[in-house]
DNA sequence: ATCGGTCAAATTGTATACGATCTGTTGCCT
DNA sequence: AGGCAACAGATCGTATACAATTTGACCGAT
């Protein structure tokens, strides 16, 4: 076996980056953490200077909040910040979904299938990695179709939707997900491949709608203190 | 006179950040030019940590480019990247205007009739500092009927999208800007304040499309030598 | 004269050192 | 006992020092 989990050579920001962003996705970083640069550095065995460079761009992706002479968090997205996640999905999802529609070949189509299937697959197993594995599937979905679109600009912003949108689900998710999520990916994909664009697109708003449906957003959870006593 | 511009007591990469943006925005510093990151610290009298910090911060928007061990330089939008830009634009900002309208206040059309006013004086002025105050507002008017749908993501993203699009104008425009892009604002602005929300989804969207219309494309510029010999 | 290689200057990459700020605790005073 | 102030520990903010890389110049060989 090789040595590249536990003793990469070439660790940079970037690295250190991707490995606290997935954490944060899959959830194995909690809400409210925090995220030292001391202890993320001696994690990675690199000095405070480079995380510090992680910490600042991941702030810039909305996953983790940095405040002033206190240190980094693990984003706790409020669910106003949920609200404007899934309303800015609303509004550029139908837009990739025609410029995609316009670039796709067989050979994608192929590979939207294949990534489905996984995502089916997953759906079958449970406990917690399954429901991880499941949620980043779901995303994975949006972002394939994000790239065909060849948009690097749009990429950048639905990468970052997408990201911000696991720790939503993850948060207020009410695990209904399983019996709703999935068909849609696969009808949005047929009617995509019927060249049925605007049937298409109505699907993916309703997708997105019942994803957001399906989120518990009652104003208190966790440590929203500021909103709950109106400061 | 104040010393403001010349010794800000307070210099923080936010500071320097907005400095740099505002600068090449306004085209004060010509795409492609190297920052280096001890001449800008010189300039400010803080250290290269300040400015790496800046200058990654706005690499992330899009505006510089970091080489690795060469150094940050003014970004130089490819034609390609224009397209990505404003096709992007093209998405959301229908999506934009729709929310904006559903918030909007007799008080905000006020606002924005006051600064469609500004515009208008500014298009009579002549000279460099005029044009770049001009494409300046045209891209506030975007800002403002973002900053009406109350969502930060979505004024995240505008914010990118609105200054890259400025540095995009600079570079390519023909200038004729003057003449199309200012009834557009106003009949824009018209219709909103109508309720005509089906006839200024329209307008924007031609809005955007003779803005891109204006610009001159055709491949080679500058310094894009990868895609001239195909590399 | 041109090509190739070696070397030096300049610039970035990373680590470390030092100062500033915050947090929680201790102990005194009322 | 309760409250306030001073202090200590920890953590962040910024500057500086040193290592690594690039770039351009010089110089000798063909």
């Amino acid at each position: 076996m090789t040595t590249a989990a536990t003793d990469p050579i070439d660790i940079d920001t970037q690295y250190i980056r991707e490995a606290i962003r997935d954490a944060i996705v899959d959830r194995r970083l909690a809400p409210g953490t925090k995220l030292s640069e001391a202890d993320v550095g001696a994690l990675f065995h690199v000095s405070r200077t480079l995380v510090r460079g992680a910490l600042q761009a991941l702030s810039y992706e909305g996953l983790v909040n940095v405040e002033k002479n206190r240190g980094a968090f693990v984003a706790n997205p409020s669910p106003e910040e949920a609200r404007q996640i899934f309303a800015t999905r609303r509004m550029i999802e139908p837009g990739v979904l025609m410029e995609a529609a316009r670039h796709i070949t067989p050979s994608d189509i192929q590979h939207l299938k294949q990534l489905l299937m996984e995502e089916r697959r997953l759906m079958g197993e449970r406990g917690q990695s399954a429901r991880r594995a499941e949620i980043k599937a779901s995303g994975d979905f949006h972002l394939m179709l994000t790239s065909l679109t060849k948009n690097a600009v749009l990429q950048r912003f639905m990468d970052e939707l997408v990201a911000r949108s696991s720790l939503v689900i993850a948060l207020y998710g009410q695990s209904a997900i399983s019996s709703c999520g999935h068909h849609e990916h696969e009808d949005i994909l047929d009617a995509i491949e019927k060249k049925d664009l605007e049937r298409a697109c109505k699907l993916m708003i309703h997708h997105i709608d019942h994803i957001e449906a399906d989120l518990d957003l009652r104003a208190e959870k966790g440590s929203e203190l500021k909103e709950a006593f109106r400061l």
